[in-house]
DNA sequence: CCCAATATACATCGGGGCTATATATAAGCC
DNA sequence: GGCTTATATATAGCCCCGATGTATATTGGG
C-alpha cells in the first residue's frame, strides 16, 4: 500500500492538510497498521495534484506557512476503489524488539528485563489510548480494525508478562 | 533495525550464504517480525565484509555460481549486541488488509468478503507452519519468539471469525 | 519422457520511503 | 527567560524493496 493510496482513503474522511494526515496515523482507527512519514506524505501530494486524484486551495496564514488544504477527486475516489480492488500486497511486520528477544542469550539479563519492561509498557499505554479515543470511531471498519488492534495488543501483553521467565535469567526471576 | 544488523544475528547461529540468509526469514523462529530481500542482504554483506564485522571463503561449485559463505567474526558479534543495547527503533506494522477494512464501505461486499476469506486462509497456513517447524527451536528466544507469533495469529484468527459479520454487508450474510 | 516448476546462488537498477534537517512562529511550562 | 511542544511545509541523502537477469539442477505432473 503506497503513501499516494494511504493519503486518498484518509482524505475520504474530510479535507485535510499533509500535517493534519501525518497527525491521523497516531490517531484512532489508524492507530496500528498504517503509517507514512512528512518525507513521503508531501512528495505525495503533489504527485496525487498533479494526476488530478486531489485538489489543493491554499489558505495564507499571518506569519505561518500556508496551510495547503487537499481534497479528493472522484477521480481519486475511482483511483482509491481501483487499489483496493487489485490484489493487496502482503503484511510487512518488523519489530526490532523480537527480534532482540532471539539473541537475548547473548545479552545481559538485566538488558532482557528493561527491554520487556519497556515494550509492555509500550502496549498499555496504546491499549489506553485506542480506550478513550479522541474522536469515537465513525464507521463500521473503523470500529473494526481498533478491535483488531486492541485484541492482538492484549494477547500480545498477556504473552508476555506469562511467558517472560522463560527467556529471563534465574537471576532476575531471584530479584523479583 | 537495520538489515546489517540483522544479518549479523542470523551469522551467530551459523555459517550461511546470502541466499541462506534470506531463507531463513521464511523458516520457523524467524517467521514473523523479521525480514529482507536480496536488493539488501547482499550489499548489506558486503558492506560488513568490509568493516570486518564478518568474513567471507568462496567455495567454487561445478558449473555453478561460487558459493559465498559468511561468518560472524569476533567484531561482528560485539556490534550485534552494541546494536541491541541501543535503543531499540519502534516496531513497525504496515497492514494493506486492515487498510482495505477502514474503507469497506466504499467496496463491493463481494470483495470485503473475498479479502477476509483470504486473509483467514494466509493466517491458518502461517499457523500450520509454526506448528510443524523444519528445524526445531533451538533457544529459549527462538521458543519465545515462535510462541508469541502463534498467540498472536490465533487471536487475530478468532476476531476474524467472530467479527466479519460486522463489516460484511447484509447481503453478504444473507448469502451464506 | 518432456516440460514446467522449484530450488540453488549471486547481483544490480530503479523507484519508493524514512531520517534528519531547515525554516518560522506561538503557546505553555519550569 | 529559555526549553519543549505544536503548527506547517519542504528537501537531500541514504536505505531498502521489488523486479529482473544470469546459470544450472532437481523434481513432479502430464
Amino acid at each position: 500500500m503506497d503513501v499516494r493510496t494511504i493519503c486518498l482513503g484518509i482524505l475520504t474522511r474530510g479535507d485535510a492538510t499533509g500535517y493534519e494526515i501525518k497527525k491521523s496515523f497516531e490517531e484512532d482507527g489508524y492507530q496500528h497498521f498504517v503509517e507514512a512519514s512528512f518525507g513521503s506524505i508531501y512528495p505525495a501530494l503533489n504527485r496525487l495534484t498533479e494526476e488530478g486524484l486531489v485538489s489543493v486551495r491554499e489558505e495564507a496564514q499571518e506569519k505561518r506557512p500556508d496551510r495547503k488544504v487537499y481534497s479528493i477527486t472522484k477521480a481519486g475516489r475511482q483511483a482509491l476503489v481501483a487499489a483496493l480492488m487489485k490484489p493487496l500486497p502482503e503484511d510487512k511486520h518488523r519489530s526490532p524488539f523480537v527480534f532482540a528477544m532471539l539473541f537475548s542469550h547473548l545479552l545481559p539479563p538485566g538488558r532482557v528485563t528493561a527491554l520487556i519492561d519497556a515494550y509492555i509498557a509500550y502496549g498499555e499505554a496504546k491499549l489506553a489510548q485506542s480506550a478513550q479515543p479522541k474522536t469515537k470511531p465513525q464507521t463500521a471498519g473503523e470500529r473494526f480494525v481498533t478491535g483488531l488492534g486492541r485484541a492482538i495488543y492484549l494477547t500480545m501483553l498477556d504473552y508476555l508478562r506469562t511467558h517472560r521467565a522463560e527467556i529471563e535469567g534465574p537471576a532476575a526471576e531471584a530479584a523479583e
